[in-house]
DNA sequence: CTGAAAGCGCTAACAA
DNA sequence: TTGTTAGCGCTTTCAG
């Protein structure tokens, strides 16, 4: 159905290599011929068959992209940022997702990484050691977690809630709770550390509640422990959990923010929509994503090179304090 | 880096043609060879390399899925539903997001066309001869979109609105307005048509406001038209739009439903979490991504025989009354 | 039931 | 600057 190189060279009668060359490395060729060969390519709507392609220079063109839950808005701005830079270098992108499921995770990126250049992992799930030894055998990126030295995209967590509780302090809290996410995640846990010290730097008091879910239902789940605390203020692992907490809140007749001041982290679009709207973290997350994209293709091209490229990038998020919110406690 | 299937047969004392076949048409070998075969590629952690194999069979195993704006939740779903099919069958799913860009759609359908072996395009913004000469060339499917005689997995959009219709005439409602999507969508076209008949049958009088962006913005844009025409009740393209509107009658002071009914489209995660929980018609859009699939993979087996293979799917969607919502009007 | 040989579409030495 | 040759990793005739 679709031309080959060969009818190509056939039409522009010169020979297979010469198109070849003439279309991926110009200068290599006479312009007159460099011409021949690209009409006759235009003419039979000629476009190189990218396996056959791959299976000689080794590059697939692809990336592969995996990712634990796109129904959590946060991935989807990823895959938009990661999708942007990967067809500006002209590579076509592969989107796993892993339903938050560890063996799938592992699974699917077994079979990813074999038509793949390289691999962005973002929230990964699995174990240290089983990255490790993903990285062994493929060029992967990271996002938002990091394990050993491998190349990673990530947020700077502590500096966002050193943020959220300045925030909190002026307005007068002094008894904050943290509603953590899964007891395994590395944004979890970073969130929590940086909260912790955050904390203890401007002098207030933290009370975890913890592990739940990193959505609605965990949110849901947490309120009535977070009311419990008698904290004046709580943050949130996530935005989605925020929601769904303000949600119990609601139903329980607690008004936020005048009993209860609530913060998120990632400022997906449906913070801005919740009623009271959100004050949140904003991270960067479509940047992110072209970054994790960014860094790949380093990587890939000092393959090869024994030079040590660039391998981390951490990216600031930002306070988003929304209207109604950020009341001072009775 | 990876074993190649002449190390396998190499340890297992066997050509290569032998290890091919005993790991793909394992019947056509020795019971005895192929148990060596097995052992021998598995003590090689051996995968076959799918782009050699897709150069001689033409199946790529890969599948694309285009689609306008992952950040709208309706379509996250209908990517898990093509996820979870895909991979049953083995196949890896590129995911292409055109940000609601027709010219972006097409040229991110030529450059995968080449590298898969069918392609599901959903809620396809091209016009109806684009896709035709799309399909031309590559295995098609449509999802939430008719052109000719394409292959399809549609919503009956016309049922819906007669859910919703016989839902708001239920409660009394005589006037209702009805917000479109995009002017040039396929499904705001059927929405609205089937609203129109419905409307007709019912015996209520129906006032459209009209072509509003299919999110949030085209919502808030719409509230105050929609309050000027006089209606106590609203359907609208989808949710997204729905919540959008809600938004803007919260800050009017319009109180929903007592003043408006309003009832969305698709039940995305957020109608749910909205307050008032918002009514809507469930789409059930992670079976229609998985029968896109299905649909797919039955075109391509059928691919050379003459036959006509069934070409349409048509799903019902249903009515999601949810508490707090459904008042009478005044 | 198994092996040898050919070749999918392309690129990369190597010659000319 | 261009053509010839070889071969990427795999499957598939075609013999045996």
């Amino acid at each position: 159905m679709a031309a080959t190189i060969r009818d190509v060279a056939r039409l522009a009668g010169v020979s297979t290599s010469t198109v070849s060359r003439a279309l991926s490395v110009p200068d290599l060729v006479n312009p007159a011929t460099r011409a021949k060969v690209r009409s006759a390519a235009d003419s039979l709507d000629y476009a190189p068959n990218k396996a056959a392609r791959g299976l000689i220079t080794g590059r697939t063109g692809n990336l592969g992209l995996v990712l634990p839950d796109l129904a959590n808005p946060f991935f989807p701005s990823v895959v938009k940022g990661v999708q942007a830079r990967a067809r500006a270098a002209d590579l076509a992108v592969f989107v796993a997702d892993t339903d938050e499921d560890v063996a799938a995770e592992t699974g699917l990126v077994r079979a990813l990484a074999q038509q793949v250049d390289g691999l962005v992992l973002c929230s990964p799930r699995a174990g240290a050691d089983e990255l490790a030894k993903i990285a062994a055998d493929t060029t992967v990126v990271l996002l938002n977690r990091l394990v050993d030295d491998l190349p990673a995209v990530v947020f700077d967590h502590a500096d966002g809630m050193r943020q959220a509780v300045a925030h909190l302090v002026a307005l007068g809290h002094r008894r904050i709770a943290w509603v953590s996410g899964p007891a395994a995640s590395w944004s979890s846990e970073q969130r929590g550390q940086g909260l912790a010290q955050a904390a203890a730097d401007q002098g207030v008091e933290l009370v975890e509640v913890g592990h739940f879910p990193p959505h609605y239902d965990g949110g849901m789940a947490a309120a009535d422990q977070v009311v419990a605390t008698g904290a004046t203020a709580v943050i949130t692992y996530n935005d989605l959990v925020a929601i769904g907490l303000l949600a119990r809140l609601h139903g329980r007749g607690i008004a936020v923010p005048d009993e209860l001041s609530v913060v998120g982290i990632d400022d997906i679009a449906m913070a801005a929509m919740a009623r009271p709207a959100l004050t949140t973290i904003r991270l960067p997350k479509e940047r992110a994503g072209r970054l994790a994209v960014e860094l790949l293709l380093t990587l890939l091209d000092h393959a090869t090179a024994a030079d040590e490229p660039p391998v981390r990038r951490v990216l600031r998020g930002d306070l988003m304090v929304r209207a109604s919110t950020g009341v001072p406690p009775r």
